[in-house]
DNA sequence: GCAATAGTGTCTATTAGACAATATGGG
DNA sequence: CCCATATTGTCTAATAGACACTATTGC
């Protein structure tokens, strides 16, 4: 059915990234890279890129390479979306694309720079202000609403915050993510009884109210799949 | 870009399923084939196969048609659990997979048939009792997994049962999905408050007992990733 | 009536949300 | 003291689970 002028006999591979953050006003926002090369050269999209058998061990190795392009930063949360495939999707021919959505830490957003080919903005997911090439329309939803489920969940947006941080903190990060105001209390009930927080003794945040507890990701952190991380 | 690409070049595609249904004994059954071909002729795995660019539209119409393979019952309920990748999983080099998880109805059993050269096997999915290939044996919790999370959202198996069925029908499906026991009262009114089951007027199951009332899907049965299905 | 399963009512423990009250700093 | 924000307490509505009760058939 796919009439295409140079056929091919697999298809195109690659690995796309949703990658979120909060900005100064701690509103959620993604990333967009304005494409230097073909195809679409341009036009705006996900940052993405073809996979490298030579050099990728696994989708997700290769959507980390592709972000590390952009940023020379430390590697950001990332989870596997779903993945999107079709022989029109893509210009190029028939393709496969798998989506990851990554959490990068506020205050590391100004690692990511554009390049000299290459312009970047920060948008808001649920208006973008750009059409978006290939079906990338299509995958910032999902990955939207996937960092979403997994913050009903109770995994938690640690990961847009520097490694040391506030309740309140937390969860003004988590309102920008639901895009709906928590009450107070219930998070913090939430919270302390998940075991995923430590509260780092003696050590507050002074301003002109009562100091507030510093807290950090507790030592057996428990990530949404349930694999538990110990190191940073 | 490389006119005649080497497997070695651009990694392999294909799509894997895991066909779950109910046996006479209201149990969880996983569908398995004995492979017949290379690679790993002989071994056990979920059903599976390449894509095909020139065939299929979508990674989902690939795991379908892999699926019509087996059997000539009409298409099951289809949904995409993840994309396992690495240079190792597949003996024939850098691979992708796709995975998908479907529900068969239980009356439509007997329509799954093995070939002359490949063995079935419907196995519980929690000891399948074999040695899957490839990384099969990781993708069979994955999938069961997410099916399991999908009942408990309120996505139904419905897909599990012939069109009509009745309440103790459709509980003792959702516990042999879940593994548990579920109380009565409790399953009757989430699925009552759901609106995604309809009765039928004036039908009934009759026996030794008090008639049972038969029901049906609502019209605007919602699937668990929140689109809306009207026909069948 | 009796057995067997269908279907309902009710109590309780848990939880999320609303909201009020208290705590503790800076000025 | 006053302001601002942190932190905690409490009330309530909604819900899941346990469990018992009633309903309706075949025999």
């Amino acid at each position: 059915m796919t009439e295409n002028p140079s056929p091919r006999l697999f298809p195109i591979v690659n690995a796309d990234v949703a990658l979120f953050t909060l900005d100064d006003a701690l509103r959620l926002r993604v990333l967009l890279i304005q494409r230097a090369n073909r195809p679409d050269p341009g036009g705006w999209a996900l940052p993405g890129g073809l996979l490298k058998p030579d050099r990728d061990d696994s989708l997700e190795a290769a959507a980390r390479r592709v972000l590390a392009d952009k940023t020379r930063v430390e590697l950001p949360y990332l989870e596997q979306v779903a993945t999107f495939s079709g022989p029109h999707r893509d210009p190029r021919g028939w393709s496969v694309s798998t989506l990851f959505y990554a959490l990068l830490p506020a205050d590391q957003v100004p690692a990511v720079a554009g390049s000299k080919t290459e312009s970047i903005a920060w948008v808001d997911p649920e208006a973008p202000g750009r059409a978006l090439g290939f079906d990338h329309g299509l995958m910032l939803p999902r990955a939207l609403a996937t960092l979403r489920a997994k913050v009903r969940d109770g995994a938690l947006p640690l990961h847009l915050l520097p490694s040391h941080f506030t309740l309140t903190e937390l969860q003004k990060a988590s309102e920008a993510i639901l895009g709906r105001p928590l009450d107070k209390a219930a998070f913090r009930r939430q919270l302390k009884s998940s075991g995923d927080l430590a509260a780092v003794p003696d050590l507050f945040v002074r301003g002109a109210q009562r100091p507030a507890q510093v807290y950090e990701r507790a030592a057996g952190y428990r990530f949404g799949d349930g694999h538990v991380r110990n190191d940073t």
